[in-house]
DNA sequence: AGAAAAGTGTAGCACAGGCTACAAATGAAG
DNA sequence: CTTCATTTGTAGCCTGTGCTACACTTTTCT
């Protein structure tokens, strides 16, 4: 049985993967866009995330405050270097746990909407497991 | 590869699943804390998720707003049967999205604080999964 | 070039979920 | 029974993440 001091910690830290788990959906989603058409602008990422381009604004703002974006009026947007760093973990974090799921045998639709909820909660322990588990196929 | 409207479920239903997170949280610790010790105040409360008692208050408005716990001023704090119910879901989840990962063979540590954040996001079909691969061990 | 369409920006609102500081009620101990 | 610690409530603040409505650029099309 857990420990009360061990919950405490657990809650803290699901509260604070919350706080970076939209800053790693739109960096990824914006790498995945820059990949996907060469230039990324507001409506892509409202498009893709079912939000208005006013949401989407205020959330580059963030971004582009805490070092991953840079924007200017009018202009698309692109990623500074912590910004591409953080795109690559959660991509490759994400494909890993996709990969997992489906090596679990869940179906590629399920697969696909939980890991996108999941890779943002498994730390690099689990994540190794998950590896390993895959490439043990 | 993801169609667009694939990826936008996805968002989506992440979003969806946040809305009801804290609610699960909470019916969870409230039935942990009745089951250890028969009542459960806003302090046990406060002091399991490491926030203030004013958070946990308010947090207990929207519960039971929503139908999930009766409180009475300075009395404590029970569950409905909705709450029951969902408590009682989420324990089960919980339980073997912690067994699945012990399973994997990540340490006690990493299961528990992952399966924290993981079993919010779980698809039935997934758990499933999960269950059945603890099952054949 | 001028008009229409697409994209961005801004103002102002809502709710969730954090907080501190202070006030009031309740329960336990003297 | 009164005092004191514990618990709960209230006021008022902040940030994040969502929205609509309206204004302004930029791009595109004729």
């Amino acid at each position: 049985m857990a420990t009360k001091k061990q919950r405490v910690n657990r809650h803290s830290r699901v509260r604070s993967d919350h706080r970076t788990e939209l800053a790693e959906d739109y960096v990824e989603a914006i790498a995945d866009i820059l990949e996907a058409s060469g230039t990324c602008r507001a409506v892509d990422l409202a498009q893709q995330f079912q939000v208005s381009h006013v949401t989407v604004n205020r959330t580059i703002g963030r971004l582009e405050r805490d070092g991953y974006v840079t924007t200017a009026p009018y202009a698309p947007i692109e990623l500074t270097k912590a910004g591409r760093r953080l795109a690559d973990a959660s991509q490759q974090r994400h494909e890993i746990v996709f990969q997992f799921l489906l090596a679990l045998g869940v179906s590629e639709a399920a697969a696909a909407t939980d890991s996108e909820g999941i890779e943002h909660h498994v730390s690099p322990e689990t994540l190794a497991a998950m590896r390993k588990f895959v490439d043990s196929r």
